[in-house]
DNA sequence: TTAAATATGTGTATAATTGACGCATATGTA
DNA sequence: TACATATGCGTCAATTATACACATATTTAA
């Protein structure tokens, strides 16, 4: 096995999380190098005895601090050779999504230089995080249609009202408040408490809950969750 | 720049092809080191000056000579360690398709030691490889539902039938027969032609063609292409 | 204190789509 | 000539999607 070949090899994470109406991305202000003083997706070089996986959550650990609802590998970068000025680096770009509660970061952390940004004012990325972002955004609006993830963005108890929002912004797109509960209920994977939440105006709405363990029964039986307005 | 790492990057394509009623995969036999004489998917390690795009496509033209229909990126292996136990390899898996005529195979190329394996007698693969088909079957098989990609592992001319049976096969049900001609008819992406296919039995069948054209332009339009029977 | 504004919760009529079939047609074969 | 076989076209009931109407519970403003 005397192959050279010097191409390394890191990961990324866009990170999503989801308040006041909006869709936010979680950037680091690089502290190094070349690109000092730029954002970036969170993300650094895997170790040689440490899967794609544990790096991922490493990096997110020691530069976040954050707790992920959801993880998975979201596409390969590695055809543009001078995509990191430094040398040849491939990386494997992550699609995370965090409760809504996980949105204040913890000054204590290493954490300092993350900061949340909504998506529609992201600042100048370093590298091609830029094009790692769409491909993540495309990525998230296509589940949200036949996978129940918008709940992994919200808190454990919410309203149908933000849940709607968090399709609408999302999608952006219009959706019928009637129907659209209608079909998320007719999947029976949330339940009503006996809660209500605390907003201002109009008649007092009751808090739901999503059942993971309805969903991935379901999910077993080969149901589909489609949800898909035209 | 001077990070120490040496986990090397290579590519691997799973070619699917149908022929007979059945989903075959194109292996490899690998002809030197510890794993000599064992089946393995095409694929090899990344050059330096390389994208993973050109990698995998000089990987297919140098092992099989064969010309595929649609290509993309399928999953990076990387989270256990020891899949190759030569070194620790990274591996970005693509996802391939050839049409129905290329399966036989030039013995004029290095192409010698590949070989089609039904999807349902396939030998023992080497490294991670098995896996590896079982996550492109299931992306074959969910990519079906939701994007006219059969087409790619016909013939230019095809029956209905053929098409029919290729769904039945992959998707491992029965459709009915009707219903799948109108609905694939009424997507308006298949034109019939005045040309009769050959079969002994029955009622002479029209030979029919994929119009890629009008496929691409209602993509755009944000058609969506769903062939989904219970 | 009353009306207006606002948002929630439930229902209903119609249009569109799906799913399960029937049957005529065009060939090869017994 | 009858039969087996596969194709091509059509129909009908059941389900689902879509577009709404309206009653309800609260806060705010008159």
């Amino acid at each position: 096995m005397n192959l050279k070949q010097s191409i390394k090899i890191a990961v990324d994470a866009i990170v999503f999380g989801y308040s006041n109406h909006c869709l936010n991305v979680l950037l680091i202000k690089q502290k190094f190098g070349a690109l000092k003083n730029q954002w970036a997706l969170v993300g650094g070089f895997v170790k040689d005895n440490e899967s794609l996986y544990d790096a991922v959550n490493r990096e997110l650990h020691e530069e976040t601090g954050i707790k992920v609802n959801y993880l998975e590998q979201l596409y390969t970068f590695g055809d543009n050779i001078e995509r990191d000025p430094r040398c040849r680096v491939v990386s494997v770009a992550y699609f995370a999504l965090v409760n809504s509660t996980e949105l204040i970061l913890h000054a204590d952390s290493d954490a300092e230089d993350a900061q949340w940004f909504p998506i529609q004012e992201l600042p100048n990325l370093a590298f091609d995080h830029k094009e790692i972002v769409q491909m993540a955004l495309k990525r998230l609006q296509s589940k949200l249609i036949y996978q129940p993830i918008g709940f992994d963005l919200l808190p454990n108890e919410f309203l149908f009202s933000e849940l709607e929002n968090l399709y609408c912004s999302i999608l952006e797109k219009e959706i019928d408040r009637r129907n659209f509960r209608k079909k998320i209920l007719s999947f029976g994977i949330v339940e009503e408490t006996d809660k209500y939440g605390d907003k201002k105006n109009g008649r007092p709405a009751k808090l739901f809950v999503f059942n993971k363990l309805k969903y991935n029964k379901l999910l077993n039986e080969g149901f589909l969750f489609e949800i898909n307005f035209a």
